[in-house]
DNA sequence: TGAGGTATTATGTATGACATAATAAAAGTA
DNA sequence: TACTTTTATTATGTCATACATAATACCTCA
């Protein structure tokens, strides 16, 4: 056993403490997949005398799933497994004047991302419905003459009736997340380049492509839809 | 006062509990602005005793923070404001034999979304060392000729460069997050559609548009290349 | 002055008790 | 018998106290 050897068995002290360990037992536990969403786990009292610890350290532990969303608990009748709306939770500590800097540009980047790639999906999966709610949409939006004074409001019901349309629950709720913090670093100083209001194709110009075009227009549509964001971005 | 109102009045009963009261004013406070990561927050008594509550309900809810990730407790030092990594924290909750299969095919599908819409990012920031990089691990590679032997490594090693290359951090986390749902779903039975193996546009293609062409070929080029995975989600 | 030991402090863990809410069991009534 | 009400039970929620542990600050002594 060499010296290299010696220190990796230095480093693998353990440092974590009981309340670590026992969470990672539990995980685990779920993870046999003996456990389905909805089946009880043990009872705290239980659980504190077979891990031989004490009832605080397991109440911890539980408290920490819990917080994951990976079980529920209800008086008397125990803890649940439960099925976690991830992005619920995220939701929670998704506060814009805590997150640093370098993670708000991150997002504020992620929605163009997400909606200029989404294009296959809202081709796919549109209905006629979706398309005439689009057309209202558009239409109860203001003159594009006095696009300078373009309304958030507007803004939001037709991009998240975008993806709405996607049949994507996960991405509808990570827009969901995305918004608050987007805003936030639209108007707050963090994009050092000034807002440039100027219009490119407009929301009826994506309208259009989405039942006349293919999802490849739709991309460039959509990417030049975005352009001003962009220009706060790039040189 | 109407009935309605009383009625508003009913459903306004406090169903929260302690914990829950202790932790909104905590994440109150956070937010206050008046402090920011690296200060630290008062005692674990002091708070006790400040808001009238025993000292576990005030462990309860900083341990909810703490698990959140907006703050990290020290011995001696007490807890101090963190700015947390939101996607270490979803990581940890991802666990995709938990996750119900809505939401791990839309994890699925985020990948393609992702990967298609990052394509401004990638020209606006590659260096000639990505590029390189890239045209290394292309190399190294095996034939094409059999590629349906296509090794998962190889497709990481490529793809997570891609995502390098964007320069956001956070959209790199999300990649490394999604990585092991997406392989998951793929080899699951969850996918009606059988795996068709054949290839499209090849990684060294992607290379080639990412050297002489432009976002706009570079996204149509990877819908191309993802359309194996997309044949498994669409008719 | 600086190294090393000691005291202090705040979190981590353990224990025991009681409160509370949800359920199950039992009792009572038509 | 069926159905409602009351009572018991049970498991989590909250409280209080004590001690362990680790990190820091202080203090002593060479």
């Amino acid at each position: 056993m060499g010296i290299n050897d010696l220190m990796e068995d230095f480093k693998a002290v353990d440092t974590s403490s009981l309340v670590d360990k026992v969470e990672a037992k539990l995980v685990h536990l779920l993870q046999q997949q003996k456990l389905s969403v909805g089946d009880p786990i043990p009872k705290e009292v239980e659980l504190a005398d077979t891990l031989g610890v004490s009832r605080t350290v397991i109440r911890e532990a539980l408290l920490r799933l819990r917080v994951m969303g990976l079980i529920e608990s209800r008086k008397k009748k125990g803890a649940v497994i439960t099925s976690p709306d991830i992005f619920g939770i995220i939701g929670k500590s998704m506060n814009p004047h805590i997150l640093d800097q370098e993670t708000l540009k991150g997002m504020f980047e992620l929605r163009l991302v997400l909606e200029i790639g989404m294009a296959d999906f809202i081709f796919q999966r549109i209905t006629p419905e979706d398309l005439e709610e689009l057309k209202q949409i558009v239409n109860n939006e203001p003159d594009s003459t006095q696009d300078h004074l373009f309304n958030i409001e507007h803004e939001i019901a037709f991009h998240g009736k975008l993806y709405e349309i996607t049949g994507n629950e996960t991405l509808k709720k990570f827009q969901k997340m995305l918004l608050p913090v987007f805003d936030y670093v639209h108007h707050s100083g963090l994009l050092k380049k000034p807002v440039n209001k100027k219009r490119f194709v407009s929301h009826k110009g994506l309208v259009d492509i989405i039942e006349n075009g293919s999802p490849e227009m739709f991309r460039n549509a959509m990417r030049n839809h975005l352009e001003n964001h962009f220009a706060r971005l790039f040189d």
